[in-house]
DNA sequence: TCTCGTATGATGGTATACCATAAGATCACG
DNA sequence: CGTGATCTTATGGTATACCATCATACGAGA
């Protein structure tokens, strides 16, 4: 009988959910991981450098235990990896790989832009048109840092309106690959421009429902960043092909 | 005058590449870490299951260090989950997961074969000519084992010849989070003759330099795929949708 | 008989100790 | 002055010790 009032039909009653205590098993671990990350990604270590266990406990005020589980954690998501016969050193990125994640990128973010046309609700159109409101906001500005965080939020809004949940997974990780060359890339002349058109193309496309349109913005706005990622990052592709 | 001896315009001798002696330091986490995935990918302990630490050092006769790291290695993957308050367990895969890894395969191994297929040189030809006559020879014999490791060197050499290795490694890891999928696919009714098919399709399509041939072939062989693991994995979807 | 409290054991989180090795410096010898 | 050997030190790899917490079981009392 309590069984019966505690637990009814497993489903209709979505109020005990909100009941449950998540514990906030905010381990040091965890913590240490989003410092380390952060630096390596606001780029407080440069690339190629050495990551030495125990300085890093000195710095973050943890033990070595710690320190090697979250070397190992950011080493699979590819921000560390360790030579050999020397240790860890922050990830060094070249222009075929940066040139390989913007593909994945442009491979994963159609599809997710695409799906989102197709299928998206009033409500994911009135949150994108939020998130383009305060992009143009603040856009003027020139902040980097302000137009990438909105930028991503706009991305994450498509993702997950779709469900795609897996995929925004594997975009997140691999922007934090590129988030030097994507900081980079912003401080470019117009770029701060051309990007939030861009993410308003593809915002207009989503509410006349067009996937195809949808899909060419999208192609167009990660091909334009890449272009200007490899002028940073090839020496003699300045201006001249 | 030494320097120019051995490092003459840093390209134009790969010769030296070959002198490297990489060193093997095979170190203890690195073994630990293959056997556990393996043994998880095998099946050998099922979804869910918790992963005890001081019971996988025992197994693995190593200590907890290693056993710790490998599995935030694992962890990072996929394909363990760490449950608050009780530790790491093996990760479940339900459906949505399961669809969502199917659907990014679709983006990324579709985009790889229309590639190779507009840039395949005749060594990758001849190598997935010899991949599909090998997977022919044995498809007969009716062993998943050996024909999803066909399949997977198929792939490989389609993403590997076009220089996508980060689009390699990503399918790879979502490839072992359904591995048991994979398995349960291929015993299923005549999977194993359909399969080989669709990758004669694609093969043909790369031979003609068909780029759309080839990618609608790669959608349907993954398409067909994701189905047998609905009707696995969804009891209502057993044949009547 | 049921419920509540306590105790005990197991488990993960964290820190530290030890060891082998590689890189760098110093010094002796040619 | 240069070269090479040796010693020192720093570093990562590995193992172990300690602790807080949670779950389970058992027992006492209503």
């Amino acid at each position: 009988m309590n069984q019966n009032l505690f637990a009814p039909t497993d489903e209709t009653v979505p109020n005990l959910e909100s009941l449950r205590i998540d514990t906030p098993p905010v381990t040091l671990r965890e913590m240490a991981l989003e410092r380390l990350r952060n630096a390596i990604i606001a780029g407080l270590f440069s690339p190629g450098q050495r990551l030495v266990e125990r300085t890093l406990c000195d710095q973050l005020g943890v033990s070595r235990s710690v320190i090697r589980e979250v070397l190992r954690h950011l080493e699979t998501e590819g921000l560390v990896e360790t030579a050999p016969k020397q240790g860890p050193i922050v990830a060094r990125i070249d222009w075929h790989q940066a040139r390989q994640i913007y593909d994945v990128r442009i491979a994963l973010e159609t599809t997710a832009v695409a799906d989102c046309a197709r299928n998206a609700d009033a409500a994911t159109k009135e949150k994108l048109k939020t998130v383009l409101e305060d992009l143009d906001r603040n856009s003027r500005k020139n902040d980097a840092l302000t137009i990438l965080a909105a930028t991503t939020e706009f991305y994450e809004t498509i993702f997950l309106s779709g469900g795609h949940e897996i995929a925004w997974d594997i975009v997140k990780r691999l922007n934090s690959r590129i988030s030097r060359l994507r900081v980079m890339t912003l401080s470019t002349t117009n770029r701060t421009v051309s990007g939030p058109a861009r993410m308003r193309e593809i915002f207009n496309a989503i509410l006349r429902n067009d996937p195809d349109a949808a899909t060419t913005a999208c192609r167009a706005h990660i091909e334009e960043a890449a272009q200007i990622a490899e002028s940073l990052l090839v020496p003699g592709k300045h201006g001249k092909p």
